[in-house]
DNA sequence: TCAATCATTAAGGGAATCCCTTAAAAAACT
DNA sequence: AGTTTTTTAAGGGATTCCCTTAATGATTGA
């Protein structure tokens, strides 16, 4: 951690973003940023060649989703720390990003003045993320040994929390089979699972259950 | 329109966002910005004072959601041109943007590309949409042009009105029939209606719709 | 006032979804 | 190692969607 600059490599879809983050980056002596993408192709094939110290990736891909993108890279076990970077609720999806091995979460709210802090705890070997949400997730480690815990997020996979999202914004089941390169009879198959989780009694029962989840999610804070 | 540099004010609650907007646009000889704000409030305190040549908005607000701060403006007829930014799907938020008095539309996908394009577009006092969306909602807009009113119940008829409540409330469209002692046959001729008159592309859309208006009804009143 | 438009109600028919069942490989717990 | 959960998908009847056509009554603008 001494010996040049550490390089990272953003993966984001949306051009400014990417020139912000550049812009704020390679204003720091000990980092350099050493490319970007826009999609999970092009991302994972930079990948093949050539090995950042970090990856700051975006979670809400257009084409496929960051998620995925992420899975992707832990399990061709490119040891890559990667921070993750959205404009979500943290409650919602800084979880599964961990989960999914991810080293840090940062909100696009927060970046700018946390970035350059969450780059350097991640390259330390550490794990970043906002105080509020680690509380948050502390809190829930512990009282979910104790059952009873109502929150969606926990009782859905997370194919089904992304079929929930597309849902909730009013996309068709071959919609989403589509965005997610997934067979329609998957995605009925999802729909199905989530009403039996959920007590919908039918799919308008579930399109409203989604919709109202959308807004409030984005409401919420 | 060429003596001094045109001034643009910028809404918009990621900090790397309006980094990498005023980047772009400071690197232009004929415009450069004069502030940025990160939520509705201090955006209209400082129009309070202050009137730029062309305010650029993110409808993805935290607080206040853009559109609200933009029908604001259009109130207090403050007269400034609008260009809106969007992360989300164009055909979804594009037309109610223009309906809330904004001059253009353009998705963060798109920006930098098409963003200096589209501030010339919108100073020189015309109307800046994407190809695809463009052409779709002009040709609504000279359909509507007369009393343009956008309240749901002046277009919808008594019935539309009924099955759009219980529409958003999550009925079937035989539990709807059923209401109002009516046969299937008629409940989906004034859903495929009410498509028809607020531009639902399909009846996932319509749910979606017809749940925001329920909400917003009981919000609002 | 009378043709014209709008509202209400509904049928026909192919395409798409829904809903319920079954299933198999992979991943994740215990 | 064995059980459970997740991810993915097929089959098939029931329902809904979507587009077209249509009849009757109410409203209204010229």
């Amino acid at each position: 951690m001494s010996l040049g600059k550490k390089r990272i490599f953003i993966v984001d879809d949306h051009p400014i973003v990417r020139k912000g983050l550049i812009q704020v980056i390679n204003k720091q002596k000990n980092m350099e940023t050493c490319g970007s993408a826009a999609d999970a192709a092009s991302a994972l094939s930079f990948l093949e060649k050539d090995k950042p110290d970090l990856l700051i990736l975006d979670i809400s891909l257009e084409n496929s989703n960051g998620l995925d993108l992420l899975k992707d890279i832990s399990a061709r076990n490119e040891n890559i720390p990667v921070l993750v970077l959205s404009m979500h609720d943290e409650n919602v999806y800084a979880e599964r990003a961990l989960n999914a091995g991810a080293r840090g979460y940062i909100m696009k709210q927060r970046v700018t003045k946390e970035l350059i802090k969450a780059i350097l705890t991640v390259l330390a070997g550490k794990i970043y993320l906002s105080d509020e949400v680690s509380s948050k997730i502390l809190d829930k480690k512990t009282k979910n040994d104790s059952g009873n815990n109502s929150d969606i997020t926990d009782i859905l996979s997370d194919r089904e929390l992304e079929v929930l999202q597309y849902t909730g914004e009013g996309l068709t089941t071959e919609e989403i089979a589509g965005r997610l390169n997934l067979g329609i009879k998957s995605i009925e198959t999802y729909k199905s699972k989530i009403k039996d989780k959920l007590d919908l009694k039918n799919s308008n029962r579930l399109i409203k259950f989604a919709v109202e989840w959308v807004i409030s999610k984005n409401n919420t804070r």
